[in-house]
DNA sequence: TTTTGTTAAGAAAGCGTTTTCTTAATTCAG
DNA sequence: CTGAATTAAGAAAACGCTTTCTTAACAAAA
């Protein structure tokens, strides 16, 4: 059996408030006690026992992370700085995936509030009602990433890339560059906000600096290297007059666009230029890609889960700062 | 507050063992209370309180799984499919980070030893004695992933990949399709196992076949793409006569490699074939990368977790399946 | 002195379950 | 029928902590 609290108690000769008293840094208790308790715990090698703790307590030190797949590098790199976050509150993350099932993210939802997590991040899209009626049922903070519901005022605290200011600077980028017909290739705009923002960033700053956009210069297929590709081929076979430059509504997207672009012998960035966005794929791919990175989203998200034990009421919607990246898959169009 | 089993009983009219015995469909309990009680759950919504269960139950329904990096892609695929495999069976991932600084992993294992989780799984390498001290102290089921402890007797039960089989097999399939002159580029063998056991399969192939291995065309470096660019350049620079293949210790080893052999000119499969391990790149390097692909790596592992509630005595050392996937990285040599 | 206030530490209650122990009710063999 | 065996359900204990309540000891103020 595992050495308990009684245990301890027994070995220094002092009652068990007092063990705990020591454990807990809370209370007085007399430096020749806590001596002869601390000596006794380790001698013992003594762990709290979390359960009975949290059974009391009502907090577990467990902050939940859902997400639709871990092995999105996106999502990992996030995952990775939650991680690091929590660990300097001395919280441990738990993740769970939901494979893009909403199904299976309320049946973990479940699972979490047996568990009094101290904190959720959804890492989400498609989020529906049955899925937003159980996130309700949680006690403890809850953040939405990734996606926020668009409906108006902010339920929960949603933190997302900032899809439309980074679209735009990136499109005003180009154009400062000297490009003049530029396309898009987003994902489905339809579910996914990203994508929805992403093309109205685009589209304001084409209008906003007075140029024409071809509807068949935009093109939403899948969030993928597919998708990216079968993009640039309709773009390629629909116009006679090829984009000098091409606005990615994601890295993936961008791989797919440059692998076409190569199968017809057009070379990136000398004949066209190709934006990418969420910097997923710099170490690896062929051409150091530019692309909008978004900066401190771990902290973010952990300061929100955080701060909100005094400002529980106040819900916002936050975006991460960015960063445009000028790498080498774009170039000045003279 | 919550809605704890009192209120099921009270609500229900029948007593708290008997909601208990209800929920775990354990004992006997007539038709009509049963129906009684689950017809209070369902109104009040009630959840189990996991903490509470935990403490008397001593099984938490958490397996725990502590790696090196979660942004390392082969990680966070292994982690997808055990996290697949802990839903099959009821129970929950929890993973942490430990940076590959052995000091933080045993911070992070402290934590999980207050938590009684039900399973561990310590992906990592570099394990020191301190480590495996700690992970001694777990009374649950203890599984060492990726790095076994080289002394003989398993300790623990341990997964790996085959890299010693599986370095002779691609060896010796490249010295089938008409190879002579054979290379190697790999991690560092002193503390990587499977640097050790790729390096050994590929030497051994290499003698069996009775095919020279000159100094110069081993290379340790690190387990990166510029580890296998800076090996590639070394062998590039001090060998008249260049491999016809190169035998790599991971894909990103194999991606370096190919990017500098880019870098001189020289094409691949055309004039150097290029076999990865891993298969951690397919989908968005360049080249479909010849690879070695291990297989039902989370069933392997929490199979063993699970099944040793039986048979705890018996540690083993199991491999993982393996393929070896000729892709477009490599072709015959004549 | 006596009273009041303060502090250190123990006693006891309680968190929400499961499990063991009892009891009452029912069935069945003799 | 009676007594033993079986069954369904409640009472009570236990899990390992934290927290509240209480007491004892001592110091400071009247």
């Amino acid at each position: 059996m595992a050495v308990t609290i009684a245990d301890i108690a027994a070995d220094a000769k002092v009652s068990v408030p007092t063990v705990s008293r020591v454990i807990n840094g809370a209370g007085t208790v007399s430096e020749e006690l806590r001596e002869r308790v601390i000596r006794s715990v380790e001698k013992m090698n003594y762990k709290p026992n979390a359960a009975a703790r949290s059974l009391i307590t009502k907090r577990s030190d467990v902050i939940a992370v859902v997400e639709a797949d871990i092995t999105n590098p996106v999502t990992a790199r996030i995952l990775w700085e939650i991680d690091a976050c929590c660990m300097k509150h001395n919280k441990i993350m738990l993740t769970c995936n939901y494979d893009s099932s909403n199904e299976k993210a309320i049946f973990l939802l479940d699972k979490l509030l047996e568990r009094h997590v101290d904190g959720l991040i959804f890492m989400g899209v498609h989020l529906d009602e049955p899925l937003l009626a159980k996130l309700r049922e949680f006690s403890c903070p809850v953040i939405l990433a990734q996606q926020g519901v668009e409906s108006g005022e902010c339920e929960f605290t949603t933190v997302t890339d900032d899809s439309y200011h980074a679209a735009r600077d990136v499109t005003d980028f180009l154009i400062q560059e000297g490009h003049r017909r530029i396309a898009y290739i987003g994902g489905d705009a339809n579910d996914y906000t990203n994508g929805k923002l992403r093309l109205q960033g685009y589209l304001n700053a084409m209008e906003e600096n007075g140029l024409e956009v071809p509807a068949s210069y935009i093109r939403q297929e899948q969030f993928s290297i597919e998708g990216g590709h079968q993009g640039m081929k309709e773009i390629y076979e629909n116009n006679l007059k090829l984009p000098s430059a091409v606005v990615c509504g994601s890295d993936m997207i961008a791989v797919g666009a440059i692998r076409f672009l190569k199968s017809v012998d057009l070379s990136v960035p000398k004949d066209i230029s190709v934006f990418g966005f969420d910097d997923a794929v710099s170490d690896i791919f062929e051409i150091p890609l530019s692309t909008v990175r978004s900066c401190k989203r771990g902290e973010i998200l952990c300061e929100q889960l955080f701060k909100k034990q005094e400002e529980q009421g106040k819900k916002e919607w936050i975006y991460y700062p960015y960063q445009v990246l000028r790498r080498n898959s774009t170039r000045r169009h003279q």
